[in-house]
DNA sequence: GTAAAAGGTATTGTATGCGATTATCCAACA
DNA sequence: TGTTGGATAATCGCATACAATACCTTTTAC
């Protein structure tokens, strides 16, 4: 039962547990983040807790300011704009790079990736949310250009983070019908087809869950964004 | 005449020394890094060299194995077509977000800095490199993007990084009539004439430098990418 | 003479310590 | 009551310390 000894290995764990909360939303956005609290849940000391926080910031899932720590991201409207043109951008040369080269099996990985989307449609719990993650990091392997990959998954995870935020509530799951019918235009090569496809599913995407921001619930949620960018601390 | 005092800004100093010894060749592509000679020659603590080595691993600049240490990244060639590839999907997104949205100031500046391109380009010293990559990042900076600059920026490092290695001597630099093209295409507003412009220019770059490998002057050099990557050590 | 083993040195991985900065709390005062 | 001030506690930035691993050299066996 020893932890693991692999040296390097447990930063990667603590980074990986980090980004999985930050994106499951177990760490809610603009949540502090005290170097200590985090190092003795994880079982590690500060240092590989500012480590991870150092990979994370790069990645934009966390913000780290000078002598006051680190904090999950709490991305702008104007940021998460950005993040979504640059997505588009990168899923439409993921497009047109693999418009035509998708091998059968390939294919047959998307459609049976799509198939479980359908499945898990009814009951919209995480799973469903998940899935339709996946579809689009699968898509971004499959053309085998790692950095491509990165940036995709990058800015996939930080969609997720501005979808909770600003996301109605159940409103991020991409639709399975424009899944298909990407996979369709790739399948036949028409790269122009699949990139189009790809821009318009992710802007539907936007429109659908983030054009019309919902009415904050509570004051405190609406204000406290606004107060620490300014450098304020709410209760 | 004391260090910077200011908390974060050293760790930042080393990142930049580090980004930019690297970017300018003073520390050559698969040279190894050791932490603490780093650290005494830029007078701080491990700490921060390792903080500095976690970032640029990120980006792609610095290469980082367990148990090994660090050392500066040799990108293969293959990787070298990835990183085109991605940065050529970026610059396009590049050129159609500023078209026809280029205020007369932002056109002046950027024929100013042709311009100089222009005069440095009978002098091919580092200037001239460094020019025709900041025409880049500045069209960049202007989407007001930051997420796009930032990638713009990365996959131009790995850019400078894979020139050094696999570039012919002095071909590195971009054509300058391509940039006034484009710069006229933007301010004609024309998004696909200019997205064109950008893909075609920035392709020409890879076949201009990068198609035929040089002939590599030194039989070490030009094993021990091959030797490093099978964990061998030569001498 | 070559190859394997052993020992010592260099370098990395991680934890901890210390000074500096920031946050928190409580009392004194208007 | 509300706010100002300051002492105390929490937290961060960075350096250092120690353990574990890799590297290099020398020795030894065949």
């Amino acid at each position: 039962m020893s932890e693991p000894r692999t040296p390097g290995l447990r930063a990667q764990s603590v980074y990986r547990a980090l980004r999985r909360a930050i994106i499951e939303q177990a760490l809610k956005p603009g949540m502090k983040l005290p170097e200590d609290s985090i190092g003795e849940q994880l079982g590690v000391s500060r240092t590989l807790v500012r480590e991870a926080f150092n990979r994370l910031s790069v990645e934009g899932l966390v913000e780290l300011k000078p002598n006051k720590g680190a904090s999950v991201a709490y991305p702008t409207l104007e940021e998460a704009r950005d993040v979504f043109e640059v997505r588009r951008g990168l899923e439409r040369l993921v497009a047109e790079n693999l418009a035509g080269r998708l091998t059968p099996a390939q294919a047959a990985e998307l459609e049976e990736h799509v198939r479980q989307e359908e499945k898990a449609h009814g009951q919209d719990g995480p799973e469903s949310i998940r899935l339709s993650g996946e579809f689009h990091i699968k898509l971004a392997e499959m053309t085998g250009n790692a950095l491509l990959l990165r940036y995709v998954q990058e800015s996939s995870s930080r969609c997720s983070l501005i979808l909770a935020i600003y996301g109605r509530p159940h409103s991020s799951e991409c639709a399975v019908s424009e899944h298909r019918q990407l996979i369709d235009a790739l399948r036949a090569g028409d790269a122009a087809k699949a990139a189009q496809l790809m821009d318009h599913h992710l802007q539907s995407v936007v429109t659908r869950a983030l054009l019309s921001p919902r009415t904050e619930p509570d004051l405190r949620d609406a204000l406290s964004r606004y107060a620490l960018s300014e450098g304020l601390t709410p209760p």
